[in-house]
DNA sequence: CTAATTCCCATTGACGCCCATAAAATCCCA
DNA sequence: TGGGATTTTATGGGCGTCAATGGGAATTAG
């Protein structure tokens, strides 16, 4: 499966569009193109995203929590009444809704970071703070970074 | 598996351009071919890289992290937000993207370091003190080496 | 009818593709 | 095995294509 990876920074315009990076389109299934879903992150000020094709698998996730659990019904609440799917245009642009951006404190510009399976769109500001955060917590943290990246581990 | 071993300087061209050494591009995976995945060093002022292949296996294991961990979102944060996938054109060179190159302090000339499984990539001048230092501290320390070495064997 | 959204076209700069050259490595045959 | 012939590699540069962006026209929704 195609990964988001790498970083980009993109203008949203008078009219609210943004594009949103070439290699992430291609990362998105082919029976999933130009579509992706958006909705508020549950840790951070920021957007999350994905392909309608990782929703489906999501939804099987939770499907798979005990049916009458507090997360269950959390999670369902949380994610799917929350979920925005969105449309690209034929340039690749599509509009970030007004109450997303307002959450996320975007205005002119935002940031996109890949996450594998997911991304993230930040105001590139905030996103700058939370990289650093990110990477610290790595270096502090070699070992359990060692047995994810190490060979023939897991599995 | 092939591995990334010996040494090279290469040139930076006017476009950014540099060529990937060619028994590095040998040692890619055949379905990799003419993709390299290019970091920061977490330990050196100095750029590293390694096949497409390698990320996938890392983005398996990370995604088998539990779902609502915040590690998931770290990981994914350091890792897939940070690395730049890159193609090979069909001479065998790719753009040495400009934040890589200021990180490194690389601007006309490149070193290519082999180091197994990924390799690196140095401004000359402090290529050449990393590589001495590596290798005092190998001569005085040649106990824990062959410890190494034996240990391998042992497997 | 007004406002929002999509379509279409234009611009610019970056990047990939192609061709060319020189030097180095490899081949090959007498 | 020596040395010319061929192939590969590193490098340079022209040019076409594509991505990101902007904005007008057309279309849809309410």
């Amino acid at each position: 499966m195609e990964l988001f990876v790498s970083q980009f920074v993109n203008k949203v315009d008078k009219k609210g569009r943004i594009s949103f990076p070439s290699i992430f389109r291609n990362a998105l299934p082919k029976s999933y193109k130009n579509e992706i879903i958006l909705y508020k992150s549950l840790r951070h000020q920021s957007i999350e995203g994905c392909s309608g094709k990782r929703i489906n698998e999501i939804a099987e996730r939770i499907n798979n929590l005990d049916f009458f659990s507090d997360d269950q019904d959390d999670f369902s609440t949380s994610v799917f009444s929350e979920i925005i799917p969105t449309n690209l245009d034929k340039e690749g642009r599509f509009i970030l809704p007004e109450n997303l951006k307002e959450f996320a404190n975007i205005t002119n510009e935002a940031k996109f970071i890949g996450q594998g399976y997911y991304f993230q769109i930040w105001e590139p500001t905030a996103a700058i703070l939370k990289q650093k955060e990110a990477r610290n917590r790595l270096v502090n943290n070699k070992k359990s970074l060692s047995s994810i990246i190490s060979e023939k581990k897991s599995k």
